[in-house]
Parts: structure tokens; C-alpha cells; sequence
DNA sequence: TAAATAGTTTATAAAAAACCGAACCAAATA
DNA sequence: TATTTGGTTCGGTTTTTTATAAACTATTTA
């Protein structure tokens, strides 16, 4: 495979990776940036170059970085004696990363708990039903911490 | 906290899990009757109990109900000598529930090969991170699938 | 056979999200 | 001081999503 083709093929996969995000809950817009600013072999890219290279409007690309911003999704550099700004996903380590699926699955077995604490009959169908998979969730995290806790010895 | 009050918290709390299921890219509908079958202590309801329930619309029900059960969030049931369908929520068992994780996460796994696979520089910055990030829940995956082998045990 | 039940489908209205262009602003440069 | 650069903000348009009412269908009951 040339550079050419490689090139061609990024740009695809962008698009793919665009449609992933969206279902992710992001703006089509922010989805793509946040692909661009993966797969491209720049690494780096101005607010320019962004509106430039996925062919839309300033405002939307202001829109768009902002909330990956807040997101921290991105994030961006500045040099000196230079104004502009160069955007760059933001590299969270791997414990951030585990952090982040133990934070999803607490807010779903905070819901759990919700319902259960209303539940008139905890031996319900539901109820049962809940309490184990809030006791699967909370097995999981527990190992998940056991592992982290070794690997930084 | 008596039964009426309890009623009523319930009742909160299925907004509250609406918004939650919102925010997971489901309907707003569906994510209320989702909430309706969880967390009420009747854990059964017809087709018109839920648009009673809900106050919404027998098109709005219809829809949001077809796509519960095309996801597999709910399933219903039928009683002999009886056309209507009660509907529940579909309870997955814990093993499944695992599977589920592994397979949005494998998802993201794919997306980061594609990426990498199409790197010019696999040392590049972008490059290094996926390729960790990717190592890292590799790892999670496969420490949580020998937690599985060793429980069926 | 008529009417009721248990929904589905269709057409459409209303609301929200996404996006754009143009005007605007602040800092740097000419 | 005027212009350029690097954006942001505002107002409006387009698109998409959500939800409805009304018409319809298929099965059962009277």
C-alpha cells in the first residue's frame, strides 16, 4: 500500500469513525475531528486546518472543539510567538481508562439501588434480578481494582 | 415511608431512569417504559397499562415497544384465553451482561487496530497511546474471562 | 354480522439538534 | 492607525427526531 492510498483510506476511515462516536452520543462534528485528530498521520492539526480538511464552517469547528474540550477528549498546544492553537486528542493513561468504566458502571448500579430501595417486595422478579446484577457489577469492579492494585507494584 | 409515598417516589424515579437511558441513546419514551417495568412493584403491564401509565400516545407505545424488543431490553408474555401481551423487562444473566461489555469494548479494540493499522509512523504518539490503550483493555478482557472460567467451576 | 379489543401504520405537526454565514472581537502586525 | 489573523457569537435555515391523531387491520366477542 503507498502513502496515497494509506492517505485515501484515513480519510475513509474518519468517516467510520465519525459514525462510531455519533452512536457514542457525540455531534456528527465533534465525532469526525475527534477521528481526524486519530488516524491522521499529522497528529496535530489548527483550527484552520480542521475547517479545512473535513470542509466545514468555522462556527461549527468552534462549537465542536469546545465541547471536546470540556469533554477532555482534546486538548491543545500553543507555541511561542505564534497565535493559533494545535489541537491533539488527549492521551488519558490506563488507569483514567479503567476509571472511566468503573464511574459508568457505578451510576448504573446507583439506579439499581434506586429501585430496589422502593421495591415493596425485594424478592420480586425485578428486584432479584437487579440485586444480581448489581452484585456482578460490583464482583467485576472489585478484581478490577484487585489488578490495578498489583500491576503498580 | 408508607406505601403511598413509596408509589410516588417510584414514579420520580422512572424519570430519572428515563434520562439516564436518554443519555444511552435511547428514545426518551423507550427509556420511561423501560423504567416503568423496572422499577414499579407491578413488574407486568399491557400495551394500554403503559400508555395509562405513561399518559402517552398507543403510536408513541407501539414504536418505543418494538424497538425495546428488537434491542432485547423486553420481552412479554401471554396468558392462555387472554389476546393481550404483558410486558416485562428481559433479564440477561450475569454472563451475558459480561459479554455485553466485551463486546462494545472489543468495538473500540477494532477501531484503534484500524487506526494503527494505517499509521505511517507506529511509534508516532497517536500510535503509542492506542496501542496501549488497546493492550490495556486486551488485559481487562482476558483477566475477566478467566474470573468467568474459574466461577463456572 | 356488528361491535369491541388490541394493537399497527401513516401522515403530519412540533420541537430539538446540527450547521452555516455574517457580523463581530481581540491581539498582533504592517 | 489600519489591516490581518484567529477565532467566537448571533441569527436563521435545514435536518432530524419525537410524538401525535386518525385511519386502519386482525381477532374475538356479543
Amino acid at each position: 500500500m503507498n502513502t496515497e492510498e494509506r492517505i485515501k483510506k484515513q480519510r475513509e476511515l474518519i468517516e467510520k469513525i465519525g459514525l462510531y462516536f455519533d452512536k457514542e452520543g457525540f455531534q456528527p462534528i465533534a465525532g469526525r475531528i475527534l477521528g481526524l485528530l486519530m488516524v491522521m498521520d499529522k497528529e496535530q492539526f489548527t483550527f484552520d486546518e480542521i475547517v479545512e480538511e473535513l470542509q466545514i464552517s468555522k462556527s461549527s469547528a468552534s462549537n465542536a472543539l469546545k465541547n471536546l474540550e470540556i469533554r477532555e477528549d482534546i486538548e491543545y498546544i500553543t507555541l511561542p510567538g505564534d497565535r493559533k492553537r494545535y489541537f491533539q486528542v488527549r492521551k488519558q493513561d490506563k488507569f483514567t481508562l479503567i476509571k472511566g468504566f468503573e464511574k459508568k458502571m457505578r451510576q448504573s448500579m446507583d439506579m439499581f439501588d434506586c429501585i430496589l430501595s422502593l421495591k415493596a417486595d425485594k424478592n420480586s422478579s425485578n428486584a432479584v434480578f437487579l440485586k444480581e446484577m448489581k452484585d456482578t457489577m460490583e464482583f467485576v469492579l472489585t478484581q478490577l481494582n484487585k489488578l490495578i492494585e498489583e500491576s503498580e507494584k
